[in-house]
DNA sequence: TTGTAAATCGCACCAATATGTGGTTGCATG
DNA sequence: CATGCAACCACATATTGGTGCGATTTACAA
């Protein structure tokens, strides 16, 4: 018996979902909520194999419901529920660790279809909008590519270089060949361009402009 | 005149793109190379607005190629030539900075149409592959949240979390409202467990592990 | 259910090293 | 003349590694 929990604010479709898949061989409704602040608890206490969530809820949306599974290792399987077929939250759902999506206007084959489909292991979306989607991924690379890294000099960029690999004062005076004095002098440059005060605040603010994970 | 650049080892292949290429109206061949070795200079001497490239190629890939141009800031297009519609080696190229793909046995209209969708801003590649492929990343994302954190207690996540946001052992201390000496008894425990002896790399291993990017 | 060991959390002390800040100087290059 | 690179100085603060202790919580065996 799979265990399908529901988050979807609408009491209707709410409870037109929650019959849809309770007639549905082999599905179990284990819960269905209005709203998902409450999603850590309640996933614990339901232990569903799949969540159907709502992309717009009051109160939190279920981006951010995703968001806080995710955060906390939880691997659930979670398909979005939208209305729209709007790339950009969808996006957001994929980014964050969703599945997959149904539009709330699909017939009833095709919601247990792609319920089933995301339980086998599936990502149930039209395709057309898995190509969109994987075009802003791109694009949202190629963005960060393109800032300038905050307008370093070659030697400074050398030692943020290795300051970002974890390297200390002296360690980068040997590695580069310099004094311990001169790499001062480079890191006061470096923190004033990148306005940070501390090693951990340049290596944070360069691993983020980076693509190192 | 749009300028191609084209990578491909297949010597009749690069003959018959090039003729295709350069036969079709606003469209010219700048070069047309049987491997990649040399691409950032070659990116600069032909200055091409797009790339055709090859994905397996001796002696550098056309995957490695695309990401020496990234990881050098050329923003320039590029489409990827695949005789498979192996989702493992577009997924590489989409999460290297790709624009998308053609498939080697495309027909001369839709070899074209692709290169003007790519010019355009758009992301060819069949959609089924863009579906598969985006689930690819979803699962690789999920792989990494199931990485347990170190096995570190409560308060040494706590005291980690503040750590990566660039807090100071003072800071901390404020934030959590313990002692000094009480962090820096938890931050070496931390670098126990994460096998560091730094701030800084314990900050670079954390961030690594999580998608903070 | 109870007792015990281990883990966790908090705190303290010491010494050495690393980092951060502000200032200064000089040489080479464009 | 401005910038980049290298270096020096003094001082204060932060961090690291080591050690020790007590109280509370958790896990496990009897």
């Amino acid at each position: 018996m799979k265990r399908i929990l529901i988050y979807e604010d609408n009491a209707q479709l709410r409870e037109v979902l929650s019959i849809l898949i309770s007639a549905t061989p082999g599905f179990e409704v284990v819960g269905a909520k209005a709203d998902c602040r409450n999603i850590l608890a309640e996933t614990r206490t339901f232990d569903p194999e799949l969540i159907l969530m709502d992309i717009d809820m009051p109160g939190l949306s279920g981006i951010d419901g995703l968001k806080m599974l995710r955060a906390n290792g939880i691997t659930v399987k979670v398909v979005m529920l939208t209305v729209f077929e709007d790339n950009r939250n969808i996006f957001e759902a994929i980014r964050s660790g969703a599945n997959g999506y149904i539009l709330k206007k699909s017939s009833p084959v095709k919601i247990i279809a792609a319920i089933e489909d995301a339980l086998d292991g599936g990502a149930p979306m039209t395709s057309s909008i898995a190509t969109q989607v994987l075009q802003m991924f791109a694009e949202r690379h190629r963005e960060k590519r393109e800032t300038p890294e905050f307008n370093l000099s070659a030697r400074e960029q050398d030692v943020l270089n290795l300051l970002v690999k974890g390297f200390s004062y002296k360690l980068i005076a040997e590695e580069l060949f310099i004094s311990m004095d001169t790499v001062r002098s480079h890191i006061k440059k470096i923190y004033e361009k990148l306005q940070v005060n501390s090693k951990s605040e340049a290596v944070i603010k360069t691993l983020k402009y980076r693509d190192q994970i």
